[in-house]
Formats: structure tokens, C-alpha cells, sequence
DNA sequence: CGTTGAAAGTTCTCTTAAAGTACTCTATTA
DNA sequence: TAATAGAGTACTTTAAGAGAACTTTCAACG
């Protein structure tokens, strides 16, 4: 089990090692860290060498690698950089890691496997999953699970207007759909996409 | 058999690891459920731990942690069922669940946000998060992070032929380029995808 | 090739704040 | 009266930071 700082430690050095190939010493995690006292950050490094998620080959200066077999926190990994076409990865400097389980947990949340083409354009194809959020609330613009007259569900961008609902796929060649209000029913809200290959 | 109080601070504890990946403080829980005493909270930890429904770990912070059934139920959602244009969400027969940790855990993993349309036929978008299997090699098809002479790094999906390397987008407004294999380098393959809205 | 000095790593001690533990005392309620 | 629940106090342990003093590594230079 690690402590705040040793996870904090860990994840630097896993970051830097992504972005520049070779690891970083003591007083540069001081740096990122805001650390002043490289005795500190030694203290952490050794403790998560002992640990074994971390290992030194000899004694060399930036001799820090990764053994990668230690489960890392559950749903959070780290986050790289941004990656374009014909661009190196561009570093990130705001944000560290992703935390995925905003997303996955939290109450009321299910997945639903996607069938169909009719959310192409927003990115969601045939057999992807798609994480709900229960509610029977939903704002214009979201992409919802909508029950119609109590026997269809679909998945649809919503649009309300006045006391119309309109469903809207996102794919060119469907056409949207009208409804008076009372005859929708509103399941949840995407709130996730994931895609397992 | 629990209390009302065990019963409500075992909650709080479940729910705080499976939001912050972490367990919470005695002062935290009583935060939580408006119980000034930390005094208090301890004895029903304790009652809880000898109980069976939580350990410590060590003596650490932060260290307690759930036992049996919770435990394995952190990164894993149910699979409610399929949902397809105009027709009622098929009821999957089976507790079908997905544990999303495979995809987001294991040695190497990490995050790139994507920039750009190049991938967009695939369903990857601007702005999208793609996890990343470190590895040098990739079968043909595979979406990779190449790096082209050392330089330029992007994702592509990837096909061999002989001595040569195409990359291909996955959009039709754009066109494969070929290079001979020595100039490309595989950083890692997709192995995953996500959105958050 | 060996010397040398800066940079990097190691080992300590000291300090502070926060977290956990072990109690006691009290109130409510069935 | 026993079980449940809450407040509070005193104490111990752990996490974390600073910094001094030391050794090792590495590269530049004569």
C-alpha cells in the first residue's frame, strides 16, 4: 500500500520516463514536486524500491526503472501527452493523471452494449459500450437512453422544444425523429465510451 | 450482524474507495456522516475489522481496506444489456459484467488525448483519450503510436509489407504513407478508448 | 591516463502536522 | 439494564519536509 507521497513520487517518475526516455533524478522529482529536500525524495524512491515498484540497475545516475508488474492504482492512469498527426507528443504540464472512475462508478451506473450505426458521427460505433447515467433528467444536446411510448429504447441525442422532443441520430443518412413529450421517457444519460480492442 | 451506524460507515467507506481509490480517514468518515468524535468512528472501525467486513493494512493511513465480494466489485459494471435503434433494450440473459481493469491496468499502460480527425472512421475523435499498451511490435490492422525518424510521433493504423511500413489514417480525405521500416518506430498499440462527457 | 570538481546519490538527524488508538463520560432507547 | 451512539481527552505512531554531511559517478582537462 502506498502513501499519498510515494504514489505522487511513483507517477512522476512514470511520467517523465514516457516523455524523455531516461529517469529523472532525485532534485528533478524535487522540482515537479516542489520538493526542496532531495533526502526526502530519496527516502520515498528507496521505500518504493523496497516495495518493488521500482527498480535501480546499478548504480548509475538516472538508473531508475519501472517494473510495471505492481498493479498501479486502481482506475487511474497516467496521462502522457496529447498525440497529433506528424507532431512529436506534445507534454502535458497541467495534468497528471486520468481518473477513470468518475466515470465508471458512482451511482447508477450501468453499460449498455451499442448496436447499430446510428450515433456514427458522434464517435460511437456498432459494439461499442457505453456507460449510463440513471436519471429522467437530461439537457438539450445530450446523448440519452430514451424510451418511446413505453416499448422502444434508443440511443439518441436529445433536443427539446417547447413540449416537443426531438431524437436525433447523429449520422447523415437517418433522420431525426419527433415526439410529444409525454411520450418519451427519459432512462439516463451517456456519460462514457469506451472501446475494447 | 451490523448496527445502524456499521451498516452506514461501511457504506461511506465503500463509497469513498471506489471514488478516490483510496480509503478515507477517521476524520474524513466523520466528515462524512456529521460525527464530530473521531473516538466515536474508530470504535465501529474496530467493530467492523473484528467483524470481519474490513481489514487493516499494517498501520498505515488510509490503510483499511474491503473485504470479500466489494473488493472485486471496484472496476467491474454491469452489462445491462443491448440497445439498438427503435427497438427495446435486448435484456442480456446472463449477469454479464464488464471489468474494465483489463483494459486499464497491466504493466505499460498509459493515456495519449488525440488531437486531430486522422482517425475519425474509427470512431477516434478529436479530443478523445486512447490507452496505450507499451510495446516495439504491432500485427498489421493494429491502431500504433509510431515515431517516424525519431521525430514525429502519431497514431495510425498499421500494415507491413516486406521492407515496407504503411500508416493509415482512418479518414477517406486523407491518404497511407509509406516509409521503409527502419525509419518507424513502435511506441505502443491501442488497446483501448474512451470518452468522457 | 590520472586528477579533479560538480552533480548525483546516500545516510543521518531534527521537526511538525496529521492520523490512529485507548480510554472515560454522557445520553438515548428499547 | 444493556445496547447503541456521540463527545472529548490524552497518548502513540506515521507521513512528510528540511537540511547537513557524506560517498559515488561522470565528464572535462591538462
Amino acid at each position: 500500500m502506498l502513501t499519498g507521497l510515494e504514489e505522487k513520487i511513483l507517477q512522476c517518475i512514470t511520467r517523465y520516463i514516457t516523455q524523455n526516455g531516461r529517469s529523472p533524478t532525485l532534485d528533478e522529482i524535487g522540482q515537479l514536486l516542489e520538493i526542496k529536500s532531495k533526502g526526502t525524495i530519496h527516502r520515498y524512491v528507496k521505500s518504493l524500491i523496497d516495495k518493488g515498484h521500482l527498480q535501480r540497475s546499478g548504480r548509475n545516475w538516472r538508473g531508475l526503472r519501472l517494473t510495471g508488474e505492481k498493479n498501479r492504482r486502481l482506475t487511474i492512469l497516467p496521462l502522457a501527452g496529447r498525440i497529433a498527426a506528424g507532431k512529436p507528443i506534445e507534454a502535458i504540464s497541467e495534468q497528471y493523471e486520468i481518473n477513470f472512475s468518475e466515470m465508471l462508478l458512482g451511482p447508477g451506473r450501468y453499460v449498455l452494449e451499442v448496436r447499430g450505426d446510428s450515433m456514427i458521427d458522434a464517435g460511437i460505433l456498432d459494439g461499442d459500450l457505453v456507460i449510463i447515467r440513471e436519471t429522467q433528467s437530461a439537457n438539450n444536446g445530450d446523448i440519452v437512453v430514451a424510451l418511446v411510448d413505453n416499448s422502444e429504447a434508443t440511443l439518441k441525442r436529445l433536443r427539446k422544444k417547447g413540449n416537443q422532443i426531438e431524437l436525433i441520430p447523429d449520422n447523415q443518412s437517418m433522420s431525426p425523429m419527433k415526439y410529444s413529450a409525454d411520450r418519451i421517457n427519459i432512462q439516463g444519460v451517456v456519460v462514457g465510451q469506451a472501446r475494447m480492442n
